[in-house]
DNA sequence: CTACTTGCAAACTATTTGCAATATC
DNA sequence: GATATTGCAAATAGTTTGCAAGTAG
């Protein structure tokens, strides 16, 4: 995913365009897959840039919609850069490998019973996981 | 949810019956609803059960899948008692009541797209939130 | 009496915050 | 130059672990 629309969507919404952020959203967009705060956190350590920085980044970038906390496994510490649209993920547990996935399904399942209960639905959580193609492989 | 199966299976599984462990089940099933193992440590603690058996039990319990770990808007620390059989939940983060959500629906979704890229499926998360019919109320 | 359990304290992992120094607009 | 931002260190939150003492079967 290119950097810049995310840089200038940023900019847009009042942040400023500083260095240390911009190696965030670099260091993020340059993996592609699935990562932990921490990864990125030892990475950019080496370049001088705090721990802090790191967490507060990706929270705005959480807040904007281009990441989003993946809940796999027991992990709930890996983010996953994407568009900001509605969608869920589809994330491979071996390489951290994202898939977009466009259709959840869930609203209508949630809606029949929210309304059932006289329930307010607020928002949701889904999250796939799984062996890409080549992690299954591997994995025998 | 009645406390004794519970403990039976525990036994069945080749968990010994012990007089911290019924205390932590039956904290957790006479809350009822959503709970965090902090809530649990702290009403158990003044009965010299420590921390550690707490989420110990939680963790055999989650195992035995009596108990699942709810992902409710940022957080990731509550969790629900539940009957073992596969299902989501609806819960509110109001008074954290949590109600069953029989069909996700989530299973042809990822198949489809998953079947698409080679994957293999392992599991999903699904956890839907919002405020119930008293906390919406309340809330206005 | 043997193996599983427990409580405690300490360790760990994930994340946030206070604050003085610094950089952007 | 005013204000947002940063790095650091310390604080907080959630959870796990080592281990000696206790207890179920």
């Amino acid at each position: 995913m290119d950097v810049e629309p995310i840089l200038a969507r940023l900019q847009a919404a009042g942040y400023r365009d500083t260095a240390p952020r911009r190696a965030v959203v670099e260091s993020i967009a340059r993996r592609g897959s699935a990562f932990t705060v921490q990864e990125v956190v030892e990475e950019l350590s080496r370049r001088g840039i705090g721990r802090a920085t790191v967490f507060r980044t990706v929270n705005t970038l959480e807040e904007l919609g281009y990441v989003s906390r993946l809940h796999v496994g027991e992990e709930c510490d890996r983010y996953a850069l994407c568009d900001g649209s509605h969608h869920h993920h589809l994330v491979c547990t071996g390489c951290g490998d994202v898939y977009p996935l466009a259709e959840c399904g869930i609203e209508e399942a949630a809606a029949a019973a929210a309304s059932r209960v006289g329930f307010q639905v607020e928002g949701h959580h889904v999250d796939v996981y799984g062996r890409c193609a080549t992690c299954s492989e591997v994995a025998g």
